[in-house]
Parts: structure tokens; sequence; C-alpha cells
DNA sequence: GCATGATCATGC
DNA sequence: GCATGATCATGC
């Protein structure tokens, strides 16, 4: 059971809990049994979240979802953009308008900032098929208050909005009225909809809500995204620093432990990609990458090591094309680029006793002459490959590097300038390399 | 126990 | 569907 542990008349500890959300999905962080109701697609996941993760019966009423704390919670689906980050999937509903009463509000005191003037936005990946429940939630929460500059316009959007019901043209309302707030189509359409009554105009009209539109719920995302870094690098004097931070406090601790510390498990017997997933998660990454990392071109690794050091396997790189690589020079190759890069090794070691533990974490970036060593294999794999491909070089052939497959499986294959089809391969570091940088620093 | 070959699981 | 990081499998 989730033992809601948050103060509900402050901000900020409604937040820090909400971050427990992160990168999971509601029925991964609290247990779900109990729910029976039909809770498919259609569930609302706000009312969700409210119920069973900070443990407290939905209202609906004009307050706040946290009236002590004068905070609303709104979680809204975004998708992956092409390029990375996320954006908005639709508007954001903020509250129905109530066209009898709103024509008698005024701004300061109008029930739409009394409810939405500080809210908490979560943030789940939107995907058709997948119930509510069991979408993830992606980027931090953020606690969302309107930025002065935006306010104006919000308020004379807010202000068009009642201006149209009160010359009796509530029915006549649309989104395009208006920039950052509209009121947006709130119902279910069909036939069966009750119109709303309008105070000046028999005409019906159909209900409508307060929403952010899409565009600037985007750019709320953006920038958070851009400033809300997870390193805090520029706190902790610079990125290796704050990389440090984030994993000492789990230094010592076993696979299993810091598993269950930051809810990150195992997905099957073979998750190979499960130490990994780890490594970015006490880096405090939501989905796979950490924004910083990326920036810096830090390339991370895990490597898992026995109890004297060595490593239990090679360290492999990207595929090569065969036809590709002969005409190449080594400055231009994939494998130069990763050679020179800042690596960050996460080192998972097992103990006599058979656990394994996160046991250091070290920054490193190859010596001169390992380098060009490397770029010896790599001249003589573009050689060889001109000749023979299926005659690379063996790692008995050098202490730093040598080429192995990596494919899906043996009919994953490129073409050879000798017109046969070989499997993929790719550079490795040798296993016994990566045991003695290792064991020299 | 290592070298080498082969493939898995995941994310995009 | 594919690239990628990572690990498994086999034979000596």
């Amino acid at each position: 059971m989730n033992c809601a542990a948050y103060d509900r008349t402050s901000p900020e500890s409604i937040l820090e809990f909400a971050k427990r959300l992160s990168g999971k999905t509601l029925a991964e962080t609290v247990d779900m049994s109990q729910v029976t109701e039909n809770l498919r697609n259609k569930g609302d996941l706000g009312s969700l979240v409210e119920k069973f993760f900070f443990e407290y019966e939905p209202n609906s009423s004009s307050e706040p979802d946290f009236p002590e704390a004068g905070v609303e919670l709104k979680t809204t689906g975004v998708k992956r953009k092409s390029k990375g980050g996320y954006q908005a999937k639709e508007r954001l509903t903020l509250t129905m308008i109530n066209y009898m009463e709103l024509v008698n509000e005024n701004w300061e005191t109008s029930s739409l900032m009394e409810k939405c003037h500080l809210m908490l936005l979560l943030f789940t990946l939107y995907e058709k098929e997948v119930a509510v429940f069991n979408r993830r939630f992606v980027l931090e929460p953020i606690l969302f208050k309107f930025p002065a500059d935006d306010l104006l316009q919000i308020k004379l959007d807010w202000q068009k909005i009642k201006d149209k019901i009160e010359n009796g043209k509530a029915h006549e309302l649309s989104e395009g009225d208006t920039y950052y707030l509209s009121a947006s189509r709130k119902g279910s359409g069909g036939e069966n909809e009750a119109p709303k009554r309008q105070p000046f105009s028999n005409v019906a009209a159909k209900a409508r809500a307060f929403a952010l539109k899409p565009m600037y719920v985007n750019r709320i995302i953006d920038i958070h995204t851009v400033e809300a870094g997870v390193l805090e690098v520029a706190k902790n004097s610079g990125i290796e620093e704050a990389t440090k931070v984030k994993f000492a406090p789990y230094l010592g601790k076993s696979v299993d432990e810091i598993s269950n510390l930051i809810n990150c498990y195992k997905r099957g017997k073979n998750d190979k990609n499960f130490q990994r997933r780890l490594a970015m998660r006490m880096l405090g990454a939501v989905g796979s990458s950490v924004p910083e990392i990326d920036k810096a071109g830090i390339e991370i690794k895990t490597i898992r090591v026995n109890k004297n050091w060595r490593p239990f396997e090679a360290m492999s790189f990207p595929a090569f094309n065969y036809l590709d690589i002969i005409n190449e020079d080594w400055e231009d190759s994939k494998f130069f680029e990763k050679v020179e890069q800042r690596f960050l090794f996460v080192i998972f070691r097992k103990g006599d006793d058979g656990e394994t533990r996160l046991e250091k974490i070290q920054y490193w970036n190859m010596p001169y002459l390992d380098r060009e060593e490397a770029r010896r294999v790599w001249e003589l794999t573009r050689s060889r490959v001109a000749i023979d491909a299926s005659d690379l070089p063996k790692s008995r052939e050098s202490r730093v590097a040598h080429v192995r497959p990596k494919a899906r499986n043996a009919s994953d294959t490129l073409l050879t300038p000798q017109g046969t089809h070989l499997v993929k391969k790719c550079f490795w570091l040798n296993k016994n390399y990566i045991g003695e940088v290792i064991r020299n620093i």
C-alpha cells in the first residue's frame, strides 16, 4: 500500500510526492487489485490518481483538488515528437463553463482562477489501446502557475468568452475566438447530450469548458524540458560531480536493493537492459535518456565484473557496413567517434556471496596510445573487408579491440564487397582491456 | 576460463 | 522494422 506520505497543505510536498510516478504507470505504483470498476480506456486517469495514489476522494467542486494547498491536479496525455521530446496530445481541460454564472463573475475572483491558479501537471504517454492506468508517466511533474506575461492574454481570452455569453452568443463560441485559453467543446456530442441554457438568449448552447490550447501546453512542456534538467549541473560544480551525487546513495547496494529503492524492476528473466535502466533511473532519467548526458556526449556503459574485477563481457559498439567502411577514413568512422568519447562506466560487481552490487562509477576516456591501437584494428578491418570480409581481426590480434558479430540473428546480414551476405559485425573493446582499464583507475 | 559466434530485449 | 546495448552459448 502506498501510505500517501505528503503534506496536503504544501504544494512542494505534493509535487515531490508526485515525482514517485515518474517513469512508471499508475498500476506499477500502487496496488490496484481492488479496482473492479469498468476502467478500461474510458476511465478517467485523473480521478484514479487522486483516489489510489494521493488517496483522497475526488471532488468536482469549484475548489482545487488540494484546497489547503490551492493545487489543482491535472493529468494529460502527450505524444513523442519524431525529433525527441514530447508534445501535447490535446488541449488541457481546466473546468466546465457555467454560462449562467460566468456572466456574474469578475476575473480576480473567477471560478476558473480559484480552481486553477496553481496546477500540478502530470503527463502520460498516450497510447490508444492501453488502459489509462497502464499508461506511463513521462516528463517530471510540473507545478504550474501562469507566468505574469501570459496572464494578461489569458484574462483577455476569458473576457472575450464572457462577452460572447453576455451578448447571447454562447452557442456561437469557438476555439478560434481566443489565443491561450479557449472555450472548447466538452460533452458526449451525441443526440442525447443535454443542451445548456445561456442567460441572454433562448438558443440552447452546447457544453463547453475552459481549456488551454495544445500549442500553449506544448510551450509549457518545452520550457520545463529545457530548464528542468535532472542533474543540477550548476549546483554540483559540473556534470561529473552531478552524476556522482546521483549515484552516491546507491553505491555498495545490491541490484535488488536498488531495484526496490527506485521502483525499477527486471522485466523478464533475460532483461538485458535491466542494469542500464537502473543506471539511467539512478541518474534521474524519466525515459531512457538524460538531457545533460546527451548534450555532453557522454557514453554510458554498464559493466558487470566478477569479484576479481574481471568483466564478464567485452564492450560492443554499433555495427558497421561492409561496403561503407572500405571507403572511409578513420577519423570519419563511427568507431573513431566512440573511441574519442568520454565514457561513464557504471560498474556492477558480483561478490563472493553471489550478490551483484553497484560497486563504482567511473569516468574514462581512452588514452592516446590505445586510440592509435584502435585505429590500427580499424584500418586492418578496412583492408581485410576489401579482401575477405569473413576474416576480420580477432581479439588475440590486439590488446584493445576486435571485430565480432552484432546482429539480431543469422539472417541479419549485410552485403560484402565480395558479393556475399555476412552477418552484421561491430567493433568491440576486448574484455581484458576493459578489465585493465577499470582495475588501473 | 576464454575466444568467438550467436542472439536477445528494448526503445524508438 | 531496425539500431543498440547487452548477454547467452558453445567449443576448446
